[in-house]
DNA sequence: TAGTGTTTACGGCTCT
DNA sequence: AGAGCCGTAAACACTA
């Protein structure tokens, strides 16, 4: 996961690095200015500081932000690049068009330019932007969020691709590149389970819904890395299926694991071993009906956030008509970390925890908020002054390594109030 | 043809 | 050191 910080070196060839190459990453988690105490709480929390996960510092809103300081179209190196999708844009007054996925993201985790601030111990005279560095999160992690804040959970490839796009300007960027790892991830990985089309929906690509058993991945809500990388659980011969591939997942023919030892193989339709475009032919139950995703969802649902398109998306008939078998039992299949569960009642079983990397915090923040110019601009620069001493001082631990950036966040699992 | 999906391979990094 | 996770590249197959 580092990686996902370090690799941002690879940039290079395409854009400027000077853009946040070297530079301290500024992300902040922190998702609500203004009730995104968890955030702030969790800057400013003893030992936060020297964590020096602080290096993240996702900046809140963004919708909003963008555009008081945000280098705006044309920022250098970012051609085209408007920073903010018009859907994230608070400004714009019109309501965007939903977008693609489910839910549309209240709020943005784009940080902003924020955190002009801790670059001040370099003495820059300049105000660099963080808005497209590269957010700490893995392409697991954000495929399962793109996922798990859509109405329908699922999406097409298409979906989650736009999503991270709207969410992350840096994702505008490099797209062949890191679209192939998203596809790479969503194929190598036990925790994400395709979903074939159903006949009334025809489109290209099926739909990616998580794996239900897959729910503690992300254990505290904590999207950097996962605590235990996810593998079907039954194997048919037992055991433990390796990392090594997708057992339960329909492969190409005559691969190996295809023995369907996931439990999502036995049990779910799209799993059946059909090549990944030929299952959309076999895909029998995706054309039945399940109840909306409703069911499940609300007490589910991470965020939890009553979405401004709910009734109108498009997506939400996906609800309808896809609810794949597998996610019926999501719920029940949960695995709710028993101490977060018990602490955070109200919250998704999954991403539970109020991690400032969770995707509540990115994703749960009301609408209001980023409609608010006052918490809007508050979260612009480095809003909050607890996080942003946090900031540096993890920065300037972490300055030129920013694997320490993880350290505090997934490194040394935070324990917080748990 | 472009998009989608699957695999394999490799290297970097962290944790044990 | 080894295991495991992750990111990236690339080849290949299939489908809308």
């Amino acid at each position: 996961m580092l990686s996902a910080v370090k690799m941002e070196g690879h940039e290079h060839a395409d854009w400027s690095g000077s853009y946040y190459y070297g530079e301290p990453e500024c992300y902040s988690a922190s998702g609500t200015m203004t009730s995104g105490l968890s955030m702030n709480a969790y800057m400013s929390a003893p030992g936060m500081a020297g964590a020096g996960h602080v290096n993240a510092h996702y900046m809140n809103p963004v919708g909003v932000g963008a555009s008081s300081q945000s280098p705006g179209p044309g920022m250098p190196g970012m051609p085209g690049v408007s920073g903010l999708p018009p859907s994230m844009s608070s400004i714009s007054p019109p309501p965007p068009p939903p977008p693609p996925y489910g839910n549309a993201p209240v709020m943005s985790p784009v940080y902003g330019q924020a955190c002009a601030g801790i670059r001040s111990r370099e003495s820059k005279p300049y105000r660099r932007s963080y808005t497209h560095a590269k957010p700490p999160y893995s392409y697991i992690s954000l495929i399962t969020m793109a996922i798990q804040q859509s109405g329908s959970k699922m999406l097409t490839l298409n979906e989650i691709y736009q999503w991270i796009m709207d969410l992350f300007p840096f994702y505008r960027q490099n797209q062949q590149r890191w679209q192939n790892s998203i596809r790479h991830s969503l194929s190598f990985n036990d925790c994400f389970i395709k979903v074939p089309r159903s006949p009334d929906r025809p489109g290209k690509g099926s739909f990616w819904a998580l794996h239900p058993d897959s729910g503690n991945m992300f254990e505290n809500g904590c999207y950097l890395r996962r605590q235990k990388r996810f593998k079907c659980a039954k194997t048919a011969g037992g055991g433990d299926q390796e990392a090594a591939g997708k057992p339960g997942k329909p492969g190409k023919p005559g691969k190996p694991g295809s023995e369907g030892g996931c439990s999502s193989g036995s049990d779910s339709p799209h799993s059946s071993p059909s090549s990944s475009s030929s299952s959309s032919s076999s895909s029998p139950p995706s054309s039945d009906l399940k109840p909306p995703r409703g069911d499940l969802l609300p007490s589910s649902s991470p965020a939890r956030v009553p979405s401004p398109f709910a009734h109108t998306h498009p997506n939400l008939h996906l609800s309808h008509h896809h609810a794949h078998p597998l996610l019926l039992h999501e719920a029940a299949h949960l695995k709710p970390d028993p101490h977060h569960a018990h602490h955070y009642p109200h919250h998704h079983a999954h991403y539970s925890f109020n991690h400032p990397f969770s995707i509540n915090n990115l994703m749960s923040e009301p609408q209001h908020h980023r409609l608010d110019p006052v918490a809007q601009y508050g979260g612009y620069g480095c809003p909050v002054p607890g996080a942003l001493v946090a900031a540096k001082s993890g920065l300037d631990a972490a300055h030129g390594d920013s694997s320490n950036y993880y350290h505090g966040v997934y490194g040394r699992p935070l324990v917080n109030s748990t």
